[in-house]
RNA sequence: CGCGGGGUGGAGCAGUUGGCAGCUCGUUGGGCUCAUAACCCAAAGGUCGCAAGUUCGAGUCUUGCCCCCGCAA
């Protein structure tokens, strides 16, 4: 079985590794051109590019692949029986789709037909999903829409970020692409279309991550706050200064009244209504109270909240907005 | 040469016109309390990133180098 694989980031990498691993003919590697990032905009290659490289696996890197004769040429000389495809970033023609003889699969991180598009892990927590999942399936032209070949449900914790949810499914989807290509190794794979009703996750764009206090509550924000963490992370200004939260918690009000005995909880959304080195920072917000965990201050690195206190000075009254 | 911030005890920071190196926290020892987000007393811990220069004197000014971080993609 040669199996051309074709994605981009750390997520697909453990895929392509897996499938290494279990000793299958990795005919090629298909990944996208370095491109110029970090500081000192060096050229980068995708952690994809740089495992196929270490294991000496042909690379290609085509700019685009729609009208791209030269690159469907090559390919077709491979003569991949079977085309993986994870997080590539590249939508696939038509013509492209046909070349293998098995076809093209491709690992989705969510419960297809739910969440079909670019950022399916980013909006099961954003949205507040206690469970999601992974999806094998066929690639057709259109996004996300192929027939289901295995699916995998996945509980999503309390507390977790799309970082880390990210790297369990890595590896989750990683073994389920392996079991669904021993399935059509030896022939036993199924298809199953997928219904007729799906979301869409669309991409993440920069507004989101400013902090309304006035529209979102205090559960909303948390979710933002995980949902956005380690991709962009959330903001929020004070005193005119740009503050970017990275892990907090949602407390009842009635419960921080008592323990810290705070007398007045009426203040606008966004004001700090306790903020101690040793205890922490809370802040007022739409049907609670967040209470902040790991906070970065401008032009800072993450730091957790006590050591931002303490060489930060936070006033109770200062207001976040 | 993409833009910007910074290297000061274990952590986070301050350090004014060059003049004994500081703050909060932590650590160690001792005390106190029914209790706390505790409190009181004492102590340890720093070649101020590296090198050269200016100066009576440099954390502070000049030059070179190293390292770290943020934005942006």
């Amino acid at each position: 079985m040669k199996i051309l694989f074709m994605g981009t980031p750390d997520f697909a990498k453990e895929s392509l590794e897996n499938l290494y691993d279990a000793g299958y003919e990795v005919c090629g590697v298909v990944t996208t051109p370095d491109r110029p990032a970090g500081r000192g905009m060096k050229m980068v290659a995708s952690p994809v590019k740089e495992y196929a490289i270490s294991k000496n696996l042909k690379v290609f890197q085509p700019e685009k692949i729609t009208n791209n004769t030269e690159f469907k040429s090559e390919i077709k000389k491979l003569n991949p029986d079977l085309v993986c495809v994870v997080s590539y970033g590249v939508i696939l023609p038509k013509s492209f789709l046909k070349i293998p003889k098995y076809g093209c699969i491709n690992v989705h991180p969510s419960m297809l037909p739910k969440y079909r598009g670019s950022a399916p892990i980013q909006w099961a927590i954003l949205n507040g999903d206690k469970t999601t999942g992974v999806t094998i399936m066929y690639l057709n032209e259109q996004m996300d829409a192929g027939d289901i070949i295995l699916q995998e449900e996945v509980e999503i914790e309390e507390d977790e970020t799309t970082g880390e949810l990210w790297n369990r499914l890595s590896g989750i989807g990683a073994k389920l692409l392996l079991k669904a290509v021993k399935q059509i190794e030896i022939g036993t794979v199924s298809r199953t279309k997928q219904p007729q009703e799906f979301t869409l996750a669309p991409m993440l764009s920069k507004e989101m991550s400013k902090i309304d206090w006035n529209v979102k509550t205090a559960y909303e924000i948390k979710n933002l706050v995980r949902g956005l963490n380690p991709i962009m992370g959330t903001y929020s200004f004070l005193n005119g200064k740009k503050i970017k939260l990275w892990r907090v918690n949602v407390l009842n009000e009635s419960e921080i009244k008592e323990k810290y005995n705070l007398s007045d909880l009426q203040k606008e959304y966004g004001t700090v209504l306790l903020s101690n080195e040793k205890i922490g920072l809370f802040i007022k917000a739409k049907e609670g109270i967040i209470s902040v965990l790991e906070i970065q201050g401008e032009n800072a690195k993450r730091m957790n909240i006590n050591d931002f206190l303490r060489g930060n000075k936070i006033s109770v009254g200062d207001r976040f907005e």
